[in-house]
RNA sequence: GGUCUGGUAGCUCAGUUGGAUAGAGCAACUGCCUUCUAAGCAGUCGGUCGUGAGUUCGAAUCUCGCCCAGAUCACCA
């Protein structure tokens, strides 16, 4: 394309005098409903040449025609020049197109993501958060960035000490050995527990005549679980031993659900260590003159120049507010791994605090401060409304894993397709297909969009979903089982070969790879690879359909290289591009 | 009330720095398996792109007003 540029310059300099045409010039892709490959638009150049649309796009195309063995023809539709392009530019364009990561480019990223509280089991909302930020560190390192992937783990707090209060009311020594249950789920367990017996309280301190505000702020087991964080907080030893035992409950819960999520960190950062760091930036930011005083002796910043409030940093009591955390982490980490950029992967309930994060710590001069970007995505709803995680509406990670992959085992068995395997290999199978479905299902969404999580719906194995893709792999390794059974290679040399349609649409999508990549890293969005995987296998299967390999009349010996040679081009695509996305594809299914 | 997000086919969603007649899938209907895998292919049906103006040769896309939905504006995290 570049060659084509270079000769409408030279043309307008030597036509019309103008220095140079790349102001003007817009490439598009030739629309399908259309004869060539590519689209040039004139009416740009209509503002500075006093000719019709139509005229220059003649012009221009004779121009092209005389000046490039690789434009082969062209028509003009109102002001939109078509051209034909050969198809072996193409081909050469694929042959040196691999599909793997980029070259190390030096820069350090941290990915956040996750983030659970230790008092429930991760759920639905955790499951988008986990798939997005997973799959945006791999996109950012496979276009060379060195990416450390970090989970703040909300391990502190009065929610914490209510689930272990009513393990202790109620518990009777209850541990996941002795239930049968996960730990996170048996903690879970008594943190419902203890929103039970708040809410009997309440309800019979208001029979008593004590108003509903009144009973909320004193019933017992509330004061109770303020006495417990306090004792929390003093190190008291009994309280320390009982958090360590069922944390570690929880954590062991967690690393399962998400090690079948297929999502893994670097490093974890835990609240209980970090919510004391911010502190000390409290006094930086007041020598900067970033912060002030208030006379009751609280910390504040004004943000109101910039659109925004202002913002306690630090209480009167000297005790940190979540932002002064935030700041303090985000301080850590970058002593941590001298990241040039980061990730916040949070809900959008959060872009507030997000700004104002942000924003603070640009004004205390962190360089890197510009490069902090906060991933955030809309909240999921059921077709019930919300999750609620108190009223038990929630969708469980694991119970939600564990249907993907039993309604895969059901479609897949029905369908006949698990003959000759092994227990061990359909249960892979019916994992990456169950797997595969709920991770494509979640990130082909833009980001920010809520989406509405309806189980029925979301378990389709039709259209635009992980299995169709998963298929067309399928369906080529079969293809290449059967070249190799036949003692047949794919070494294509190059030749030039009279292209079907099918074929020539085909390696112009797999040559778009590289761009759509890169713009997912850079806009933070997995859903742009998964349209573009999508599209990818539907123009694979035009070309299945219309480009057979051994069936009658069989195409000449060359022809059968280069199919062959297209066919293990795009399963090399599929795979590494599910791969980002922490989809699998199998050899067979 | 202020700020931020979203509103595209019955449903779920795409739609590049403004470009040609707004695209997929699902659902409904019609064809195609003596098979390189039919979890597929081909087709029919379905739209005042929330709404009204403006900018432009050209607007789903940019600007402004309005309507609807959600979030947020805590000495909670």
């Amino acid at each position: 394309m570049e060659h084509l540029n270079a000769l409408l310059n030279q043309h307008l300099q030597t036509a019309y005098s103008i220095e140079s045409a790349e102001p003007y010039i817009q490439w598009q892709e030739t629309r399908p409903e259309f004869d060539g490959d590519l689209t040039l638009v004139t009416f740009p150049f209509v503002k500075v040449i006093k000719k019709s649309p139509e005229a220059l796009a003649q012009e221009f195309g004779s121009v092209l025609l005389q000046g490039s063995t690789s434009v082969l023809g062209f028509n003009v539709v109102k002001g939109f020049l078509n051209l034909t392009i050969a198809s072996q530019d193409f081909v050469q364009t694929l042959q040196q197109t691999s599909f793997s990561h980029l070259p190390n480019n030096g820069k350090k990223m941290v990915v956040e993501y996750c983030s659970p509280n230790t008092n429930k089991p991760l759920h639905l909302g955790h499951v988008r958060n986990n798939l997005l930020g997973f799959s945006v560190a791999n996109l950012h390192q496979s276009v060379g960035s060195n990416v450390a992937k970090v989970q703040v783990i909300n391990d502190r707090g009065i929610h914490i000490c209510k689930s272990m209060l009513a393990w202790q009311k109620f518990g009777n020594g209850e541990t996941p050995e002795s239930s049968g249950m996960k730990g996170d789920h048996l903690v879970g367990k008594f943190y419902v527990a203890y929103d039970q017996e708040f809410k009997r309280q309440v309800k019979s301190l208001m029979e008593s005549g004590i108003s509903q505000e009144e009973a909320e702020a004193n019933a017992p087991i509330l004061l109770e679980a303020r006495e417990m964080l306090q004792k929390w907080e003093q190190g008291d030893a009994d309280v320390m031993h009982l958090w360590k035992t069922m944390n570690d409950w929880v954590f062991k819960g967690f690393e399962a659900t998400n090690q079948r999520m297929g999502v893994s960190f670097d490093k974890n950062y835990y609240e209980s260590q970090t919510y004391l760091l911010g502190k000390k930036y409290v006094d930086f930011g007041l020598e900067k003159g970033v912060f002030y005083r208030k006379d009751d002796g609280s910390v504040w910043i004004d943000l109101t120049a910039d659109g925004l409030d202002e913002k306690l940093v630090l209480r009167k009591d000297g005790t940190s507010v979540y932002i002064t955390q935030d700041i303090g982490t985000a301080l850590e980490r970058f002593e941590d791994f001298h990241m040039d950029a980061m990730i916040y992967t949070v809900g959008n309930e959060q872009d507030y605090h997000f700004k104002v994060l942000f924003n603070i710590l640009e004004k205390l001069g962190f360089e890197w401060a510009k490069n902090c970007y906060h991933l955030s995505y809309g909240m999921i709803e059921l077709p019930t409304g919300k999750m609620k995680s108190r009223e038990g509406t929630v969708v469980d990670a694991d119970d939600l894993m564990q249907e993907m992959f039993e309604v895969a085992k059901e479609r897949t068995s029905e369908l006949g397709k698990i003959e000759g395997l092994s227990e061990q290999e359909s249960d892979a199978l019916f994992e990456m297909i169950g797997l595969g479905g709920l991770k494509y299902f979640l990130l082909k969404v833009d980001p920010k969009k809520k989406m509405v999580f309806n189980p029925e719906e979301s378990i389709d194995t039709q259209g635009n979903t992980a299995t169709f893709i998963q298929y067309v792999h399928a369906r080529i390794k079969s293809i290449l089982r059967k070249a190799t059974q036949e003692g047949l290679n794919w070494e294509y040399s190059g030749n030039a070969l009279e292209l079907h349609p099918s074929e020539k649409d085909l390696v112009k999508k797999l040559i778009q790879f590289p761009q759509i990549r890169w713009d997912a890293a850079h806009q933070n969005n997995p859903g742009h690879l998964c349209n573009y995987i999508y599209d990818l296998a539907k123009t694979y299967n035009k070309f299945y359909t219309d480009c057979p390999i051994f069936k009658q009349p069989s195409p000449d010996p060359e022809t059968v290289v280069f199919r062959l040679w297209l066919n293990q081009k795009t399963a090399d695509c599929l795979k590494y591009a599910t791969g980002l996305l922490g989809i699998g594809v199998p050899e067979k299914m």
